[in-house]
DNA sequence: CAAGGTATTTAGTCTGGCATAATACCTCCA
DNA sequence: TGGAGGTATTATGCCAGACTAAATACCTTG
């Protein structure tokens, strides 16, 4: 399948990665993986995105982080765990909402038959 | 209804400008208008926005645009007829498979249950 | 001739997704 | 003992394109 351009993204990358931490909590990695895997291989997350859009959902206070007690024997550096907050939870159902209405919105234009 | 946030419609407002001009030829003011009416209201597509968006349409070979004859006694000034090529045509096709296919994988996860 | 709706052009700003690279941790294996 | 490879985070800077804003111009009406 082809790869969806980033541009189109724009806007609605904060709404998936939030719905992703709905599901279950998730480190940064996890969250790229996961939304790579749902994507049907058509989009692909990179460090670059994602991380700078945890910290703008951190810093809207959408989602908390914590740092992973390390004591396991995981190979690979300590991780911050996400986990979306009540707020987050408010916030992503508004994004659906605008979600579908941008759906339906953009889709009668772009669809519109002659 | 409210409105949507420009940056959701990046790199969508080309395949909707196309499917405008496909309907019917149109001056840039009209297709502004178009697009605001099929929008339901949420759409405030600005002149800023949508002229430049024509320019790189027809820097492509996408639309064709020319001089309408100003015989008549209309108030305003000239106007710029928009017309969409065969190449456009094609394009808007493409778009439009990219636009379900955006619409399938970003609808998947970010209305993904628990 | 000012006011107001129509229409286009242009200049400049800003958001946020992207590429790239640096750093680091752990395991495995030569 | 050190390097190859997968995991994980951080940081820097680029750039497309949607935005705001304002200038210009045309025509009608009061």
């Amino acid at each position: 399948m082809e790869k969806i351009d980033g541009n189109k993204l724009r806007g609605h990358l904060d709404a998936m990665v939030l719905s992703v931490l709905d599901q279950r909590d998730a480190h940064g990695f996890e969250i790229m993986q996961q939304i790579e895997k749902q994507g049907s291989g058509a989009l692909h997350m990179k460090e670059g995105t994602l991380y700078p859009a945890l910290y703008r959902l951190e810093e809207a206070g959408l989602v908390k982080a914590q740092w992973e007690d390390d004591t396991s024997s995981r190979r690979g550096p300590r991780r911050r765990i996400y986990h979306i907050t009540v707020k987050g939870k408010k916030e992503l159902n508004r994004q659906r909402v605008t979600w579908r209405q941008f759906v339906d919105v953009v889709g009668n234009i772009v669809e519109a038959p002659k």
